[in-house]
DNA sequence: GGTTTTTTACGAAGTTTTTCGTAGTTGAAT
DNA sequence: ATTCAACTACGAAAAACTTCGTAAAAAACC
């Protein structure tokens, strides 16, 4: 029985994608001075990381330069949307309001987030389908 | 650099809780009738999840009978807290409105949901906090 | 031009997760 | 009592994920 690979990003995978959202193009160098301090993880591994997201396709690389430069190929709300959906699916037999429930338990929500959040459930009930 | 182990199940083990929640306490041959088929899993491969998770306390088991029966030693709740929890700090940067909107975006959620996570809503907000 | 620094490439080992084969045990059936 | 079927235990291998050391190339520096 023949496994294929997860399809989403790995844990360590996900932290470096996290950097190059936030701080956009990056080098390994850029990558490794955010995340060493907190995850202590070496240079080499991160550049290695990097190359692997370049063959799986999670990252793009621009080598004109010396430093190669990566930058995610998924925008963060791509990414979040599948894992998201690989969650509902693994663990909330799908039901989205559920996982958005549980989500509204575990974290504090701004007003502001919260009136959004209405809204958004006014456009779902609107639109009916 | 030493890593804990994620504490969370892992996909196989959420696949077997997935069972026993929505059976109850199940034998081996309860969980892999069940799992064979979608996922081709063999028997044996399902009594030594089994007897992983025993020893990592995420199912209990009762060796009264000559089949031993388990069952989940954590709700589907509280288990999908932690997972949303996780979820939230590693892809969603604790945001949990974001994640909730993004679940909401994937999946359906019927009218009497969404008036259910409206109460929920009302409820965040007048308590303040 | 030679040395030092920075960077990529590569290989390999360490861990965790997943899978299953083999052996032995227990109860049921004949 | 013997045979048969169903079950658990155990060990180990396969696969996926993580980590880093070493080497080679390239640029920067003196």
């Amino acid at each position: 029985m023949v496994r294929k690979p997860s399809q989403h990003p790995t844990d360590a995978e996900l932290a470096i994608l996290q950097v190059l959202w936030t701080r956009g193009g990056c080098t390994v160098r850029d990558v490794h001075d955010v995340l060493e301090p907190t995850a202590g993880v070496g240079y080499t591994t991160v550049l290695k990381f990097l190359q692997i997201m370049t063959e799986k396709g999670l990252v793009r690389r621009d080598e004109s330069r010396r430093a190669h430069v990566y930058e995610a190929s998924l925008s963060r709300e791509q990414t979040q949307r599948g894992l998201v959906g690989d969650l509902l699916s693994r663990a909330f037999e799908g039901s989205a309001a559920r996982l958005a429930m549980q989500a509204l338990d575990s974290g504090r929500a701004s007003p502001q987030e919260i009136a959004e959040i209405r809204q958004l459930l006014d456009s779902i009930e609107e639109d009916g389908s």
